[in-house]
This record gives C-alpha cells, sequence and structure tokens, in this order.
DNA sequence: GTTTATGCAAATTCTTTGCAATACT
DNA sequence: AGTATTGCAAAGAATTTGCATAAAC
C-alpha cells in the first residue's frame, strides 16, 4: 500500500483517484500548494471543484493545514506526524515563502516562541509567514 | 491641516478626498480592513475601484501593510511611525484577529523575536497573525 | 496646462453550491 | 446496496484593466 493509501485510510477518507494524485503530489513537491496551482498541475484530469472538496477534506481530517499568503489564493501543505485529526491540532512552526521563485514550504525545524499577549487577548492559533530568499536562489 | 492631509503630503500622494476618508477611517477604527469592508462603510460615495487603487498606493508608499487573514478578502492596516516609504520597512509587530467578533488589530506592543532559520534561509519579512479571543469579546 | 485620480464597464481569478451521475467499500 | 465522491453548470466574491472624464497641483 502507498504512502497516500496509508494516509487517507487512518484519516478516514475513502481512497479515490483523485485524492490519491493530490495527496502524491503534495508528497513529491513538499511545498505549499493552492488550488490554482494543483488544478494546471493535474491538468484536464481532475474537476476544479473537485480539488476545492478534497482540500476542504483534507483540512477537516487533519491531513492538511492551510498556509497563509499574501498573494492572491489560499494555500495549503500538508501536516506533518503527531498532528493528528481535529482542528486542535498545533502547528507552531514557520512558514517561509520565497521572493524569487514563490515557493512556500514549513519550515519545521523552526518552532514559534510562546509570545507574551496584552491583558484580555488570548491566543488559540498562531501563523507565521516569513518572506524571503531561499538556498535554491541564493 | 488634518493628519490625514499630513501624511498624504509627507508621502507625495495627492489629497482627494476619497484618500482622506479612507485614511481618516483608518485611524478612527484602528482596526485591519479589506476593501469589502471598506466599500460598505463608504458606501455608495465612492467608486470599488478607487478603494482598490487607493489601497495600492498606500502600499507602495509604505502607509499601509497588508495583514494576512484566513478568510475571504486580504486586509490592510496603517503603518507606524518610523516605517517611512520603501519596502524595507519592517512589521515586526503580531497581528492579532477576534473570532468572534472578527476584527483585527495590530498589537504594536509584542515585538516578535529574531528567529533563526535554517542555514541558507534569509528572511527580509516577517508576518505573524494570532487567532483567538480579544478582551472586548471576552 | 500637465499630470494624476476617478467612474464605469467589463473581464479575470478564486471559491462555493445544487444536483444528477458515478465510483468506492 | 448504500454511502460518499465527482463533474457540470451556475452563481457569488474578490480583484484587475482600459478608457474617457474630472479633479489636483
Amino acid at each position: 500500500m502507498s504512502d497516500s493509501q496509508q494516509i487517507l485510510k487512518s484519516h478516514h477518507l475513502r481512497a479515490t483517484s483523485h485524492r490519491l494524485a493530490i495527496l502524491d503530489f503534495f508528497l513529491r513537491k513538499e511545498v505549499a500548494l493552492s488550488q490554482p496551482e494543483l488544478e494546471q498541475e493535474l491538468a484536464g484530469t481532475c474537476d476544479r471543484v473537485t480539488i476545492y472538496r478534497t482540500l476542504s477534506h483534507f483540512l477537516e481530517k487533519g491531513i492538511a493545514h492551510k498556509v497563509l499568503d499574501n498573494a492572491g489564493a489560499m494555500k495549503y501543505a500538508l501536516c506533518q506526524l503527531g498532528c493528528e485529526e481535529q482542528e486542535a491540532h498545533a502547528h507552531d512552526h514557520v512558514h517561509f515563502k520565497c521572493n524569487k521563485c514563490g515557493k512556500t514550504r514549513c519550515l519545521e525545524e523552526v518552532s514559534i516562541p510562546n509570545l507574551q499577549l496584552p491583558e484580555g487577548f488570548y491566543g488559540e492559533e498562531i501563523n507565521v509567514l516569513i518572506q524571503g530568499i531561499c538556498p535554491a536562489c541564493d
């Protein structure tokens, strides 16, 4: 059984060909992807709407998480191990977007320090995006 | 001369009535705003396109900066002093979005510690969005 | 009087929804 | 068989562009 099949099964999602294709693509690319990017990649093989719905399902089941971006479209990246199911999964890592190649990836090794918020503010989720130059473009 | 006029003049933008209105609104609200929110506020007084173009100009001139959001539309907030002109201005503060009232504001008092990036990554800009509950909604 | 900003119309892009047909377990 | 997924059509947001008119300096 492939990695993708394994992942879908363990998150209780049916292993359809489109889901496998999308998941495989994420695994190969290792960068955050938007629906438009996936649509372009999967050419005519998969309907636009299916991609949107697949991404929604991946979010719900904790297979992927949102990656904020200052460009047009929302991006998504696969969750790492230990970030199973539920909304409660924490993504306390940094996202890095290269201003040259435009690719965004998760920097799992950079964890976000605990920030002290002012009186009355209660943080539940934190998102960090660093923009700059990546090793490949330097 | 009003604050808004002052700001426009010092950033070399013509002081048109729409720019003054939009700038005034930002100054009063003190929260990040999206084009749709501004459009609603300015009712029929100002064309949709004018708002988009005004926001672009504010970005270019360093009057405003983008605020990441996981909702539909991009948000904008005024830059603070010491963040003049140029792309180079740093926004090393945190943005806080309340999950109840939906308002996003800059927490100027929370500064972001310098994160150590892996070999080969050069950060130029950092953006932090914390979601949670704000004092007004608690 | 030049230069820049605005409004309008229209086009593009991103995202969501409803429903009938199809594929998965 | 029964339930979940897909494609298609269509609608709904968000954003951009071109061009003639109007306003700022």
